[in-house]
DNA sequence: CAAAATTTATTCGCACAGGAATCATATTCA
DNA sequence: TGAATATGATTCCTGTGCGAATAAATTTTG
């Protein structure tokens, strides 16, 4: 078996973590990973519209609105059209949706989490910087698809300049 | 911005550009990477079955189903009635469905392949360790989740007992 | 042997996820 | 100014993914 081989089972074996840590927050709390992941970019960003936040959380811009769909409907978040540029869209959180942002729990499954602090600190920052890797080296043709979550102070050095 | 944040950013990053991959497979073959997977798994496997295919691919028995239907519309799987057992079905790879597994290309997108290989051996197998690691540190919880793709050989020796 | 429990595949409903097309609004420039 | 272009959001379509419910067959058990 090739190294690729090694690098596809690893991927698909976390990619589908991922989905049933997700699965098992909807039945938590009413909301899925990406509902949550909206949410709380929300939470961080003034004047969001759908293009931000598509940027900020790297998903496309339907997948963004069909979320936003069912977060309006939930009564999390409302939109309106933005007074100054009327192509765009504002979303703000409700106050049902602060209260759902800070009641969230960790999106990340606790036996990861638990296993993870457990490791030696060297072993913590290679997987992140390993990860982070991975994620530039697969983006790094579509040169666009870079943009991630950019804050205040940028905490994340290894990175490199993205974009 | 937590480890956790930059871990979670770093993964869905990841996935978003496995999908976007598998896209673009769908472009170039007419067959997305889930598709494909199946076929490479039904290529090794005689006598499949939904059942056994999903223990293989690690995914559930549904989306088996559904991903078969799309194989046996493409004309590149058969279905039928296991004689021995009434509730089983067999799938098996048509003459097509053999040339298309022999013509699939790389899963991983070019430019990580480029960019991996030109990276310094130390990094790969930091890579690759990492990737395992963290997939295993996900599914370490719910035990019966961890079947995986497993071939002659088991050569992901880190991953421990499954089941 | 017949009823109950189990196993296997499938259907259904839902939530992503993105590309293509569409519609409305802004911007550019001839 | 007015037409061409660009941008932003949304809709439509297809394809994963899974859990729950269902259907069909087999195995177990009373």
């Amino acid at each position: 078996m090739s190294e690729h081989d090694v690098i596809l089972i690893a991927l698909r074996r976390i990619i589908r973590a991922v989905d049933i840590r997700s699965r098992e927050l909807e039945r938590e709390t009413g909301l899925t990973a990406p509902q949550l992941v909206l949410l709380q970019a929300l939470g961080r960003e003034a004047e969001a519209t759908p293009k931000s936040l598509s940027r900020a959380v790297s998903l496309s811009p339907p997948t963004v609105t069909a979320i936003l769909d069912r977060l309006e409907r939930a009564g999390l978040v409302t939109r309106r059209r933005s007074p100054r540029d009327g192509r765009s869209v504002i979303a703000e959180l409700t106050p049902a949706g602060r209260e759902a942002v800070s009641a969230a729990p960790e999106l990340l499954q606790a036996g990861f989490l638990r296993a993870f602090r457990r490791a030696p600190e060297w072993e913590q920052h290679m997987i992140i910087a390993a990860l982070q890797r991975v994620a530039e080296m697969m983006d790094c043709q579509d040169v666009d698809a870079a943009p991630i979550l950019e804050r205040s102070g940028d905490v994340t050095q290894a990175a490199g300049p993205d974009r």
